[in-house]
RNA sequence: GCGUCGGUACUCAAGUGGUCAACGAGGGCAGACUGUAAAUCUGCUAGCUUCGGCUUUCGGAAGUUCGAAUCUUCCCCGACGCA
């Protein structure tokens, strides 16, 4: 019985590829679709009604940001994610495994989640000097992480049962297993430690997952028989917290695969993760450039192919195709937001820098041609004097456009997929789309 | 007219004999950003450069000194005070 009702619409006749219809407590997703990332219950800059505007169909909020504040209770009180931060649609919230990689290995360096191969020095493993007096706010035990908040430096430790507790709080439609994102630099041989760690916190976050779920079914049938029985006298006393709790619909779960750039541990743990009771996979980690699409399809060949599929943290329109091509249904990425406010935009000849002088006197729209609201209303001229003079109708604007831009691509590319030219509209675009 | 305090790179502003091509901030110019420590971060910002250096700079001119943005003299400009 899951929260979710996934059906393939079509596939993309010799490959990975298909478009679907997702379903889940709070409406449907049609897949593939990119994931808006709303870290702290809300998407930075932008409104609910704004999102719904440009056609986001489903957002991602982070445990670990929310747990530290305004507290995972709080948010369960104030009648979860949804009610709490207006967004009526279908929502997703990370584990808090991303927070072990970039709190961790990759506090305080240049580190990202993608490394280009042609930059060796970013894959000279660091763990082999280990004991590095390097800082970093996320320490890994076998039994959970331990953090330091980067708040007010308080310490906290995170199981995969307490992530899935505060998930449950928070009550996403969509909910992650508790992993290990590992670093690209790691050793091969950390990399395995790392993923038996990760295969067996997602076998913990499952068992935990369910019992949260036969909790919340027994509280609402227990409900159901209060309400029945006290119909007459019971009006205006405050419902408790675990009636509250009880109003919640059921979640889904994914668990994730890990393995880092190995073929070998990506196939293995696709085999480990694919075959536990997960609504749906989330693939995670560490790619390099030049293989993640490699990566995503070794393991999307093992993954059973009924289940969603979510490619985290993935958000470039060249790995998009790639990620869609080999059979990824969902996409988050802080990519279109964060480089919007930093003012980098999208265009269909690539991406373009606002504060470039060349745009000052730009009175043409951001991407001619463009559907948004940004370029239907405003000019490069308009938005690089907002830029430049700091001001923060730059960020809203620029995210509206950015989040358009990549929502609506990745809609186009389900679009080819259900009127057979994939192939086509990814060489159109890419021809026009420079890097 | 006399007196006092000032005049430093695009701007503000440190520096008051060698460690100064000159702190810092802003601005400008570029770059980065992939499950958000991010409305953030990095680099450059006199000229030339084979990137090791070289050349010309601190209102102007002339001095003192081995050496001056820093000391002296005169001049120009500004603020304030006295006439």
């Amino acid at each position: 019985m899951s929260a979710l009702n996934f059906k393939i619409e079509k596939k993309l006749d010799g490959h990975l590829g298909r478009a679907g219809v997702l379903e889940t407590p709070h409406g449907v997703i049609l897949t593939p679709s990119f994931v808006v990332v709303g870290t702290k219950a809300t998407v930075k800059a932008m409104t609910p009604e704004q999102l719904k505007e440009i056609g986001v169909q489903v957002t991602l909020a982070n445990t670990y940001h929310l747990y530290l504040q305004p507290g995972d209770e709080l948010i369960r009180d104030a009648g979860g994610l949804h009610t709490f931060m207006n967004w009526n649609g279908p929502m997703m919230t990370d584990s808090g495994g991303f927070q072990v990689f970039s709190l961790g290995v990759a506090y305080g360096k240049e580190l990202s989640k993608v490394v280009s191969i042609t930059d060796p020095s970013l894959l000279i493993p660091e763990r082999s000097t280990a004991l590095d007096g390097v800082p970093r706010l996320a320490t890994i035990g076998n039994d959970g992480v331990s953090f330091r908040s980067h708040i007010d430096g308080s310490l906290h430790y995170i199981t995969p049962e307490k992530s899935i507790e505060i998930q449950h709080n928070l009550g996403a439609d969509i909910i992650f297993a508790f992993d290990e994102c590992t670093s690209p630099t790691e050793t091969d041989r950390y990399q395995e430690e790392a993923l038996s760690r990760t295969h067996s916190w997602a076998k913990r976050s499952l068992e935990e997952h369910k019992k949260l779920e036969e909790l919340k079914s027994a509280k609402i049938s227990q409900k159901n028989l209060l309400e029945r029985s006290s119909d007459e006298g019971g009006r205006g006393a405050r419902p408790s917290q675990e009636d509250i709790f009880a109003t919640f619909l059921p979640q889904a779960l994914f668990g994730i695969v890990q393995g880092g750039r190995s073929e070998i541990l990506r196939k293995q743990s696709a085999e480990v993760i694919g075959a536990m009771d997960f609504d749906g996979f989330g693939i995670g980690g560490s790619f390099a450039k030049e293989d993640m699409s490699s990566a995503v399809k070794w393991v999307n060949e093992i993954l059973p192919e009924e289940k969603p599929r979510h490619l985290l943290g993935i958000g470039e329109p060249e790995d998009l195709f790639e990620g869609v091509e080999n059979g990824v249904d969902l996409f988050d990425c802080v990519a279109p937001t964060r480089t919007a406010r930093n003012g980098t935009l999208f265009t269909k000849s690539g991406k373009i820098n606002m504060m470039n002088a060349k745009f000052t006197r730009d009175f043409t729209p951001i991407d001619e041609g463009c559907d948004c609201y940004t370029c239907k209303n405003y000019t490069r001229s308009y938005i690089s004097h907002l830029f430049r003079a700091k001001e923060m109708q730059a960020a809203t604007l620029s995210s509206i456009h950015n989040i358009y831009f990549i929502t609506n691509l990745v809609s186009q590319m389900r679009q080819a997929i259900l009127d057979d030219i994939f192939f086509e509209f990814k060489k159109e675009f890419l021809s026009k789309y420079e890097k």
